[in-house]
DNA sequence: GAATACCGGACTAAAATGGTCCTATTTGAT
DNA sequence: ATCAAATAGGACCATTTTAGTCCGGTATTC
């Protein structure tokens, strides 16, 4: 459980490469496939995949590339990853397509339900400016300003939990 | 991401079940698939792991079958989905066998494992008793002996997030 | 010694994953 | 106009993971 899968990965990994680069600039597959070392042809299928989720814009042509659509800081770390993940709930019967059969009689759904409620709203909170380097707010506890809808995990994020790297 | 497997969920169900017999009783594995309407195949499977793990005890022979090794509060959510997951970390490279060859460059890591031991250090504190029925917790905050190490996800738990059920 | 019931490996089918390749289509520069 | 740069997107494949079945073995009770 809890893993995300390498698209994933290469999502955020892209979307923390765009958010260093200047707002107004847009930058190529090619080259952001050098930068981070993904497979082009990878990353090429992801970045699509996050411009069909209005995370990115593109522009197509030559001296094309792609860009963030919106700042760092709007952007949740769900929404890099929902269009890779065909499941972002904990048990099958919580996702929009509940296809549990046992679902009626199952006595672990409802609690189920709370656990996965609980987990959704965790990262709903967590958005990308947490991601971008250099991560000032893991060592120090750099401050920035400290969105409204606040959650523990984003919380512990900001402040730095340097112990929790062991 | 967040998934549970189907067996951990069955191992889910049949530590609930369990916890709900008498403790000194065993309940057999066919007993315990009529009652679960999990396949018994599958289910002895699972339940040979639980053992393994030392979640539950078998009575071997005529008469026997498994029961709970120890009290509900005391066995974690994770000790019982360990045994059935191969992964419980948010990547690859928080994993005992950290085997991406990416790991040194990649600037995703650092903030990963923050987010991997934040998301561990949760269900920690998430122990089997809140997911017995009846779920008297989840309607009315029945409260419980609230265990020292107490999460913020336990908590809410034992609280009951009514709202979270939409 | 026969029935009960756990133990555990081998095996298979299906699905998810990760990645490659190929072909448009759009756009800017020569 | 033409060509090259660069996104758009589908088809395809290899590998791994998942879910489940089957079967022989062992311990225990009656
Ligand atoms: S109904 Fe029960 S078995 Fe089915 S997905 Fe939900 S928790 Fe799992
Ligand atoms: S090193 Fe980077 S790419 Fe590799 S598993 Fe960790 S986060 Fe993912």
């Amino acid at each position: 459980m809890f893993k995300v899968s390498r698209k994933s990965e290469y999502a955020l990994i892209a979307v923390q490469h765009l958010a260093r680069a200047q707002p107004d600039r847009v930058v190529s597959v090619a080259d952001l496939a050098g930068q981070t070392q993904v497979p082009s042809d990878v990353l090429a299928k992801v970045l699509q995949g996050l411009k069909r989720a209005g995370v990115v814009r593109a522009v197509k042509g030559a001296g094309g590339g792609y860009g963030l659509a919106r700042a760092p800081s709007d952007i949740r770390f769900l929404d890099v990853v929902q269009p890779f993940e065909d499941t972002l709930a904990v048990v099958s019967c919580q996702m929009p397509s509940h296809d549990c059969e046992r679902s009626e009689t199952c006595s672990l759904r409802d609690p189920m339900a709370v656990l996965n409620a609980f987990v959704l709203r965790q990262f709903d909170g967590l958005t990308m400016d947490l991601f971008v380097a250099p991560h000032h707010w893991l060592i120090s506890g750099g401050r920035s300003a400290a969105p409204a809808n606040d959650t523990s995990l984003a919380r512990r994020l900001r402040q730095g939990e340097a112990a929790a790297l062991r």
